[in-house]
DNA sequence: GAAAGGCAACCTACCAGTAGGTAGGGAGCT
DNA sequence: AGCTCCCTACCTACTGGTAGGTTGCCTTTC
């Protein structure tokens, strides 16, 4: 069984990643949670300590599942398709990328939310980078820009190409978008 | 002097690109105006009018936007860096792009908003893809998949920088990604 | 081993403020 | 007269947040 705390990061990760932070209140929290409005505020006094778990938590959870993905055995092209599939994935579930998701709504946050989302986008970028330092040297990725620019890059792609197919597209042109970035890299 | 109903949608769309829709009150935008709270009700009823307004009036100015670019006479690579000097220009004032930003609100959306919203980017993809052939003609641009796919990705990418460069990269990184993902087409 | 204290977790009940929205009235234009 | 535009005044529902009480478990003490 788990804990209330991880329960409560776990139902507002979803409301978030579905309608947006600005769209998810204590109520829905605590009606999906099954406790009342007040026990919420126990383990996050306001609102912005709750913003805060969750990007403190996917700052390691998303970062763990890439750094997963990127420390594999496969050549880079295909390294980009399984963290191209995390997305995917996402899209599937009518879930948006918490960073993508919250960053939307940075000027809405508080200063410490904000800092913790940089870092988490820069962290992101940095894992995302190795792929392509890997492709530079065995010669499976061309690109013009640095490492960290290409990484860059392909995270906004990623991020983009899921909230405008969730409105439109959809998967199928979600995973086209995506080939063809991926397939262009392998020329 | 330009009418009320045209202010409304002007502070509106500025607040949309700012703060998302979600964290757009009626409030703030009468106090904007310069008109009380109920009479942004006599022009929009419903908060579902305003962002049908909003939809609407984006879809004919973005899309007149763009297609001037398209419709210029540089090759297909430098019109490219323009639509891409668009996205700039709204980060520069703190401004996402108004499809961008609803979309990841969509969820939230009445079906009214949601068709004119997925309207509004099937045009914006088709007005881009028209950059796309007219590269593959004149053979300064490759890329493996259809005109419309590649035009997806790039408006993602645009899209999905704009955003997350926002909360972290700024303008640079921002540029340096466009640059980066046009020149990878012009090989 | 039992009583006593402390505390985490949750509750009910409440608060002020704000959300979107409505009713109805008055001024000015055609 | 009728219409557009904007107003004051108000409504209900909900927002994040607080006060204070109850329960039950874990220590500490005798």
């Amino acid at each position: 069984m788990v804990d209330t705390r991880t329960k409560i990061l776990d139902i507002a990760e979803g409301l978030v990643q579905r309608v947006g932070l600005n769209a998810m209140s204590y109520k829905d929290i605590s009606e999906a949670v099954g406790i009342r409005k007040a026990s919420i505020h126990h383990h996050f006094p306001k609102k912005e300590n709750l913003v805060d778990g969750l990007l403190e938590r996917c700052a390691v959870s998303y970062g763990d599942n890439y750094q997963r993905i990127v420390d594999g055995s496969e050549k880079a092209p295909d390294k980009l398709r399984k963290l191209a599939a995390v997305f995917a994935d996402g899209l599937n579930n009518n879930k948006l990328c918490l960073v993508g998701s919250i960053s939307t709504d940075s000027n809405t946050l508080q200063d410490s939310s904000c800092h913790i989302l940089q870092s988490t986008i820069k962290n992101t970028v940095s894992i995302f980078a190795a792929v392509f330092e890997q492709g530079r040297q065995e010669q499976s990725l061309t690109f013009t820009g640095t490492d960290e620019e290409t990484a860059f890059a392909f995270f906004s792609l990623l991020v983009g190409s899921q909230i405008v197919a969730r409105s439109h597209g959809g998967m199928q042109l979600f995973q086209r978008a995506a080939e063809g970035v991926i397939s262009g890299f392998e020329r």
